[in-house]
DNA sequence: AAGCGCATGTAAAAGGTTACATGATTAC
DNA sequence: GTAATCATGTAACCTTTTACATGCGCTT
């Protein structure tokens, strides 16, 4: 094993579970969701890639192209597939922030419907209890609030708002909806903003 | 100058604008902002409190009670609070995730309502540009797309519209109400842009 | 041949967490 | 007297960013 940063090493495979790629297209892809997760630089990607190769979960073969700088691209081996599974079994942290669920989000809904289930009512959970906190402080302030504070709170309750919707939207899909569909589902889905 | 650390320096000189705490108090409120912004660890903020107060943009006192042990109070100077309304006047960075954009927004909204209408509005044109980074990585895919990775897509945009109708509701606010008292500055009148 | 976009990589510095040390006060 | 909570602080460790170095291949 080399060095640990578990959870991105894990969201790298993930993404090589879908389909192989060089460092530099997962930093693309990373900078078009900068900022739902933020997107680490090249000293974070690179070593995880390094690691994940050194534990036998990708392998890299260098793709020399004719009109370009030749590229490693890695691809996930069985071990690794194997590894993932396990992992995306695993419960999330109980204080996961957003960030954090999301890394986990997109492994997890590409591998087992059973699993993503089971993540986004965890999920829900969590949001139910951090909204609850939120609205405990608006209670215990009642007065001589500062405004920047109560606006924050605000903020945070409609984001725990929207979030629960999103949740209660997907679990309905999911639970009634047959698997054999999921596809077509997701894509009617993802339309309606 | 002390240790670097700005944007949370100024966040907690922006708290102590409120009102006097001591690094526990601060911790504590923090503890319950955890899913917003998170919870840094008191080896983040006694360095804060002390490079504050080395800059001379706080004092402190102790305050020794009769019934717990003796804590340190630190309160907001002149000169600190000149420094946070120069700070909350400069643009925030264009990247911001949510979590910085709640750090700037304490104590921004707790300052100026000239200043605060301006921050809001820069948060708007930032969701709007996300929102459509979001949006052009669906038309971008539109064949074989992994499952985790459209049901996080799916989930930005949400985000961002729960974001945007906030917006936009507290812009409304803001610009139509004759305002109150409460938000205009405790001691002075401001001139900001 | 200079500059740009692609592509990989690393070292130094900054940022943050964890774990520990210290000690006062209350409650059992 | 010993555990628990309050309260402050630091050092070692881990992670992440920033800044740089390297080099290919295309365009001007």
């Amino acid at each position: 094993m080399a060095t640990s940063n578990e959870s991105f090493r894990y969201f790298t495979l993930g993404l090589l579970a879908h389909q192989p790629m060089s460092g530099y297209d997962i930093r693309r892809f990373l900078k078009s969701l900068e900022w739902l997760i933020g997107s680490p630089s090249f000293g974070v990607i690179y070593p995880a890639l390094h690691a994940l190769l050194e534990d036998g979960l990708v392998t890299m073969e260098v793709a020399s192209r004719p009109d370009k700088p030749p590229r490693k691209i890695y691809s996930i081996t069985e071990a690794g597939k194997q590894a993932l599974l396990e992992w995306v079994d695993q419960p999330p942290a109980s204080n996961a922030n957003l960030k954090a669920f999301i890394m986990r989000l997109i492994p997890v809904g590409s591998s087992a419907h059973a699993g993503l289930i089971v993540h986004l009512q965890q999920r829900r959970a969590q949001v139910l209890a951090h909204q609850a906190d939120l609205e405990r402080i608006i209670t215990d302030w009642a007065e001589g609030v500062d405004w920047g504070q109560r606006l924050a709170v605000d903020y945070g309750l409609a984001v725990a708002s929207a979030e629960l919707a999103w949740l209660d939207k997907v679990l309905v899909r999911l639970s009634t909806e047959p698997w054999a569909e999921e596809v077509i589902e997701i894509e009617r889905s993802v339309d309606m903003v």
